[in-house]
Parts: C-alpha cells; structure tokens; sequence
RNA sequence: GGCGGCAUGGCCAAGUGGUAAGGCAGAGGAUUGCAAAUCCUUUACCCCCAGUUCGAAUCUGGGUGCCGCCUCCA
C-alpha cells in the first residue's frame, strides 16, 4: 500500500509520491520565540515528528527544516518588558524550544534556519517580486498585491471578492491606508524608531513574517519542496501568502503536500496565549506527566481533528502508557529470566530499530502490515496504536507471569519477536521506553527518606510474620498518607513507589 | 456574513456500504492475611428526519449542536 495524506491544497486524499525517488524534502513552520512553548506546539511538533519517522521507516531519506522566528513584535515588546534585547529573549527561547523537544523526543530538525540569518534571501526575494510587478513600495513598507496573483486564496479556499467584506476594518487605519486592497501583506516594515532594524533598498526595517518563510525553504530545500507542515491557523493567511510570494518569485510550485493539524482545546476552545487557557509544555512535564504519556495522548487522536486537553484525558494516557511501557520494558527487566539476549531500553530509538526488525515470514507480519496500513492511512496513529496495544498484552501477560514464578509457559521465541517487533513499531511513533523514576530524583520536599522508608517496611514485615495485621496496616496506612505505596510482591519482597 | 471541519458506549477514540478496533473508567474473576499493584474475562439501538440500496455509523438531501479560520497564533 502507498502512504496517502490528505492535502489541504486539494482537500483531498492523495496517494504522496517525493519529487525525488526516495528522498522527502519537509519544511515546517516553527516557532516564534518570545515565550515557552504550550501544548499547542507539543501536540503538532510530535504529530509531524511521526510523520518523519514513519517516512524514514518506510526507507525515505528525509531532510526536515524547521524555521525560528527570531524577529517579530512579541519578541520586542518581552524585550521591553524585561529590559533586555530581542537577541536575548530569542537566544533564550530557542535554548528553551530544543530542551522541550528533546524532553518529548522530538527529533531535532535537520536545520534550524532562523529568520535574522536570512535576511539576504529575503531582501533578494522581495527585490524580485518588485521587478515582477508584483509589490509595492509605501511609506517605508513593502506590500504584496494580492491581485497580482492569479490564484491566491487557492490553500484556504476563499476568493477576493467573497472575503473583502469580512476582512476591511479589521486592521490597523494607518497601515489599512496604505495597501491597495485589504488583503495585501507587508514583505518588508520600515523601523519605527528606537526599533532594532536592518538595512534594505527600501530603507531600515525588517521582514514581515511570512516572507521569511518563503526565502528559507528556498535556501534550504529549492523551489519546490514534497511536503509543507504547520497548525491549522496557519492555512490564511500565513500559508496562503507563503503561496503567493515564493510562486510569484520562483514560478515554481511551492509545496506539492500541504498537512495540517488540529488545534488542542481546552473546555472545548482552541488553546491559545490570548485566552489564557494554555498549559507550558514546561509546567506540564514538570508537574509529573511523563513525555510518553503526553505523546500518547497527541497520537491517540488523529493529527487533523481537534484534540481536547483534560485532566481525564491526560490520566487515562498516563494508565494508557504505563501498560505499553512494561510491555516495552519485559525484555529488558526480565532478559536473564526468559534466557533472552540483553538489550538496553535505549537501544530502540528512532531508526536503529530496523536492524534489529523479526522475520518476515513470521505470523508476526500481519500485525506489522496492520499498523503499516494504519500510517499509510493519512497517518491513523490511533488505529495503528491498536496494533501496540494488541502486541502489548500477552507480553503483559507474561511479565506478570514471571512475578508469580510462572515462566516457564510461553516464554518462548515467538514472544522474543513479539517484543522485538513491538519495539520497532513502538519506536516509529516515537514511543520508547521510560525507565521507573529512580527514587534519587523523586523524594524533593520533604518526603520521607529511602531510609524511612525502608525501616518501616521492615517494621512491617516483622508485624505481618508475627500476625499482627493492624500494626502492619497502621504502618502501610502512615506511609501511604506520606505519599508512598506499598506493594507485595509474591516473592516475599515489598516495593514502594511515591504517588 | 464568507470558507472549512466535527457529531460513535460513562469518558477518549478508530472505523467511509455487509450487522461496531483500541485506550481509560466500571463490573466479575485470579492473586493477596486484607489491600495495592498486576494479569484474565466482560460492557454500543453509531445526534435527528427523509431518501438511495438486498443491505448504511459509513452514500444523498434537510435539520440540530459544537469547533476552527477570515487579526498574531502550532
């Protein structure tokens, strides 16, 4: 089967065939750094982030761009505010953007073009677009006309005449003024003063936000790239100008697949900086939600339809990615029992896993084609999330056979190659697994100590040999209020964990 | 006002013509001194109305509700 992903450029299901035999050529639009990133950003970034991985599973060699906007009006104006510069707050923020991609396992970009670094590919492309007719000078800015494209409004699918009269009104009077048609964008903002700014023909100033998009995939990728990525709010007019600029000036195609993804909502509206309803992705991974539980919860729903951020939702993934964890984890944690070879946790991440892939005439091969054919699906990672857990569950089954000393039923090859392959497919969604907590990063304020701890359990223990059941459960009792859970396992031993 | 999307069990969510994947929660069971944890089993008149069809959650028309974009936004 051929990968098929729909196309915001034609709203359809097309089957996605690279330009280039074997290679993909990706850009995404990436940030603008003025603050942390919220789950807005986590929820697309990891979506296009399997989109990757899946493709180089399937053998595509593929080179993924993705731009920092490091100049913008955010920018200045948190500059402002903590009386710093604009390079401050960018440097600072990209910094904080890669320790959170990192965090969620996030593949870091091929490259990372920021738009101060490519002033010169704007300014050139901007100059050709003048020469073309196709911009115009006006107090210091440089606008688009957006009558000099034929087809523009083709990605959002709106047209001129039925858009003018929602759209007048809504900008600025001053900067209304000087465009010939509302609709019209600035490729260049003359500085104001006391604005940092950068020389051009048109005097000091600075791009205007979609223009940098335009010069950078043609620095980085060409003309015309295979697949285009970014939020559903950059359809129009971000994308729509993307459009217009880079196909008036390169007469080329700008992006043969355009992808675009869900919002995440809160209490059923879009997650936002300006309703105040958004979590960091910062806040959130540090408030205990593990990076997988918070990637299972994106790829649960599928990438294109909206996905509402709740506390529910976030604990049933984190139950959710706790069962497909100790599945990941049987191989590694009960190796020398079911005489298996040793294998480090890590050793499955991203590519890598291939090599280590079953036997394709195994029984085995079915589950792979299933979850094949979920991805080839316009990327159906819930359905393909389905084949994990089916995977999941006899090896489930027999972790919780070897804690009862039960091993010797099933612990066979066919479960060997079960583990391997859930690995692999695990791992192309970028699904991998997380060690338990050690107890040295857990304790914090003011917990009881691993000592504790370990006295009362032995206090416990004694209690329990002796029969006496209401000191052991008085003792289980404090612990537990002290946030530490108890439990038996059947070979005698007691274990805790801090909830 | 214009453009687009979505409505599936208690919750989340796949499924685009042949009688409903998966996850969470719930229930029953195994295990346990009792718990906890774990494993096993189990739970659906697919928003409404009309139509097409031998047959529709799935196609068509109408309705209702919700969301996104049209301004910075992943």
């Amino acid at each position: 089967m051929t990968l098929r992903l729909t196309n915001t450029l034609t709203r359809r299901l097309e089957a996605f065939e690279p330009l280039v035999p074997g290679q993909v050529s990706i850009y995404c639009c990436g940030v603008t750094v003025y603050d942390l990133c919220h789950l807005g950003h986590a929820r697309s970034y990891i979506a296009w982030d399997v989109l990757r991985r899946y493709l180089q599973w399937r053998g595509y060699a593929v080179t993924f761009v993705q731009n920092v906007t490091d100049i913008d009006d955010k920018i200045l104006a948190r500059a402002a505010t903590e009386g710093s510069s604009m390079e401050a707050v960018s440097e600072r923020n990209i910094r904080e953007f890669q320790t959170d991609m990192a965090a969620l396992g996030i593949l870091p970009p091929d490259r990372l073009p920021r738009a101060t670094r490519c002033l010169d590919g704007i300014r050139q492309m901007i100059t050709e677009l003048e020469a073309s007719g196709a911009a115009y000078s006006a107090d210091g800015d440089v606008y688009f006309s957006v009558l000099k494209k034929a087809d523009y409004g083709k990605l959002s699918g709106r047209s001129l005449e039925e858009q003018q009269e929602g759209a007048s009104g809504r900008m600025g009077e001053a900067e209304e003024a000087r465009k010939r048609h509302p609709f019209d964008f600035a490729l260049w903002k003359g500085a104001k003063p006391e604005e940092p700014s950068f020389p051009s023909p048109w005097g000091p100033g600075r791009p205007g936000w979609h223009i940098e998009c335009s010069a950078m995939v043609r620095q980085e990728l060409g003309d015309t790239i295979d697949i285009h990525l970014g939020g559903a709010d950059l359809i129009f007019p971000h994308h729509e100008n993307e459009i217009a600029q880079s196909e008036v000036a390169t007469g080329q195609a700008l992006a043969r697949f355009w992808l675009h993804n869900g919002m995440v909502n809160v209490g059923g509206e879009k997650m936002s900086k300006s309703l105040g309803n958004f979590t960091t992705i910062r806040a959130l991974l540090n408030s205990g939600t593990t990076p997988m539980t918070l990637r299972l919860l994106v790829l649960q729903a599928h990438y294109r339809k909206p996905l509402d951020f709740t506390a529910a939702a976030l604990e049933a993934a984190a139950t959710g990615w706790k069962g497909l964890n100790a599945a990941l984890l049987v191989g590694d944690q009960q190796a020398a029992a079911l005489g298996w070879p040793a294998a480090t946790a890590t050793s499955a991440i991203c590519g890598s896993a291939q090599a280590d892939s079953v036997d394709p005439a195994a029984p085995l091969e079915e589950a792979r084609q299933r979850f094949s054919d979920a991805m080839d699906d316009d990327l159906n990672t819930s359905a393909a999330l389905a084949v994990l857990f089916e995977l999941a569950r006899p090896l489930r089954s027999l972790a919780n056979r070897l804690e009862r000393g039960d091993a010797a039923s099933g612990a066979d090859d066919d479960l060997r190659k079960r583990w391997l392959l859930l690995r692999e497919l695990s791992a192309v969604l970028g699904l991998v697994a997380e060690l338990p907590a050690t107890e040295a990063a857990a304790p914090g304020a003011g917990g009881p100590s691993e000592a504790d701890i370990q006295a009362v359990i032995e206090a416990r223990r004694l209690a329990k040999a002796s029969k006496d059941y209401a000191t052991a459960d008085g003792l289980r009792d404090q612990l537990r209020s002290a946030g530490i859970e108890l439990i038996d396992r059947p070979t005698g031993l007691t274990e805790w964990i801090r909830k």
